[in-house]
DNA sequence: GAGTGATGTGTAATCGATTACACATATGAA
DNA sequence: TTCATATGTGTAATCGATTACACATCACTC
């Protein structure tokens, strides 16, 4: 491996030289530096980073922490933020927590040691020792997803989305909605997608039946037995279901096709997220886009922010959109 | 930042011992091994991996190069590249090339100076530069889904399926099959499964109409223009169409259920890849899995084993399945 | 009691870059 | 002519780890 060292010699200057030119830091003579730089070019130097991180304390890579990393919402929030990041000359250290939530704080840890820039954290919940460890740190970092206290974070209007969808049946003509959320650890897929259902309901004196209020996994299948749960109860039967994920909406709406219910005449059904699936099945699948791509790209672009200096913590709402479709 | 210095005064020892301690390298005493470890501990210590592996020469970081970071193929396989070397204790670097030839050998380089352990590369395309590039840069390397000589290439029987899917159409009493392939460039889904649909049909002394065979671009759209043009032949109409991809499929589905053809009486539906969408698009989608987090897990493995030193290069053919759905 | 190998620890060189500081020369102003 | 400033280059310290080598003890063996 040719090193800085080895270009100076070739070059006659010192590695000094070498080093300015190839940065653009200091005054290099126009004939020295195009015999350097013809002298890389030829080589194919490229300057260690591990060297140039260890004196300059920056490596130009970005640590991601995702909770998962092969569903569609995590490979476009990947997607948007390596577009902006890229175009900057950053890269990408992927990390996949698996929805353990000790892995998120080991893997910010984790990152730290390999110097990265900046972090950025999909979470999955909120706690103490997590938000510590995010002070402790001490890096440029922002919460996607999540709104972290003090922290920079990009989140989506959980609660009035839900609002939204909630008031959208109502407005339709539905009366008995059942739902089918997740955990409620995860504060915004959990708790306030669940909290704006119950109150939308409760503000239009809809009665919401125990067994209409199912939780799941995320997962097709969670959102199919959920349905399955919430229909095996035959004397108060919904007539539409709100499930908070697409995946779990689309589990629903297998069970519901499977046992001759009809969509939406039936039972209607929602999802949030606009999955690319969301629009292919049939019936094609109401739902909420939440940018994800967009949301990326935000946290990509505050993270920038923070690296050149304005660190203040900021907390960016990303928009959404209802998609109306055939199954309500 | 504490450093290793900073650790060793604590202790009271040498920064040497320190280090051993840390690695299990050499002899340490157990008291001393115990305060070293109990100090770590207390102040969360982690060693600087720039420094580490600038003294070392290894990073810890394996490199991965995808021609598209949010696509369903590209996200399986990352999920199976992570799961084999996180258990290893090994990080992923993550790049897009968007599908520009040239940066795939930019990345090469790139990741090559960043002092990545290996480097798994999907690429589109094979040409002579990349070829050498990849030789040069002279590390752990591996191929997936495309065949490059000399390096180990981990691949799917695009042949052999495209035959299988082909054969299975005829077999159904498909006599008339129309074909959306993408450009030849790309030698695995371009030529190969382009080649073993004519060479199956010339078996089988069947006839491609010229309008039957179009060329798509990976895109959902694309699928759904090729299966116009192919329809607005009127006098040679296929009964049958054979995307190679999911996402093309689903495109001239679209197409077909817009214009009320009948899937599949009229005309019958096949792609390849086994998205979950193809699952529930209505008819469901017949198809072909391609196991794609395993080709990830093969790869990964593959690699795995050439960082310790068994580098011969190998071809790994991965298996797949034909899925028989209600579109045939 | 001398020799030998195992155990435990430290000294200092090294990896490949950046950068503070010093020094030399050229240029222009006074 | 002289001094200040701009320009160009080099010397050497530094970042935080690993590791070859040296040295000191200790326990055994013969």
């Amino acid at each position: 491996m040719t090193t800085i060292n080895d270009i100076a010699k070739m070059a006659n200057v010192s590695r000094t030289t070498v080093s300015r030119a190839l940065n653009n830091s200091g005054y290099v003579s126009e004939d020295v530096r195009k015999k350097i730089m013809s002298i890389v070019e030829e080589t194919g130097y490229m300057p260690s980073v591990s060297a140039k991180s260890l004196r300059t304390k920056r490596s130009g890579v970005i640590g991601i922490i995702l909770p998962r990393i092969s569903t569609e919402t995590a490979s476009r929030l990947v997607n948007g933020i390596n577009d902006v990041l890229s175009k900057q000359g950053f890269q990408i250290l992927l990390t996949d927590t698996e929805l353990q939530k000790d892995k998120e704080i080991e893997y910010i840890r984790l990152l730290k040691s390999r110097q990265v820039d900046g972090i950025i954290l999909s979470a999955t919940n909120i706690n103490d020792e997590l938000l510590q460890t995010i002070q402790d740190v001490d890096l440029p970092f922002v919460s996607l997803g999540q709104d972290f206290p003090g922290v920079t974070s990009v989140v989506y209007d959980d609660y009035a989305a839900s609002v939204d969808v909630t008031n959208m049946l109502i407005q339709k003509g539905y009366d008995k909605i059942a739902f089918i959320g997740v955990g409620e650890e995860d504060p915004s897929v959990g708790y306030e997608r669940k909290q704006a259902y119950l109150q939308t309901m409760a503000k239009h004196d809809l009665p919401v039946q125990d067994h209409w209020v199912e939780t799941g996994d995320f997962s097709i299948e969670s959102g199919y037995e959920g349905m399955k749960r919430i229909l095996q109860n035959h004397d108060a039967q919904p007539n539409a279901v709100f499930a908070v994920t697409d995946r779990m909406a689309i589990g629903a709406m297998e069970y519901l096709k499977e046992q001759g219910y009809k969509i939406p005449e039936d039972v209607a059904v929602t999802g949030i997220g606009a999955s690319v699936m969301s629009k292919y099945v049939s019936p094609s699948l109401t739902t909420v886009d939440y940018f994800n791509k967009e949301a990326g790209e935000e946290a990509a672009r505050a993270l920038l922010g923070q690296l050149q200096g304005k660190n203040t913590s900021k907390k960016i709402k990303n928009s959404y959109r209802l998609i109306l479709r055939d199954s309500v």
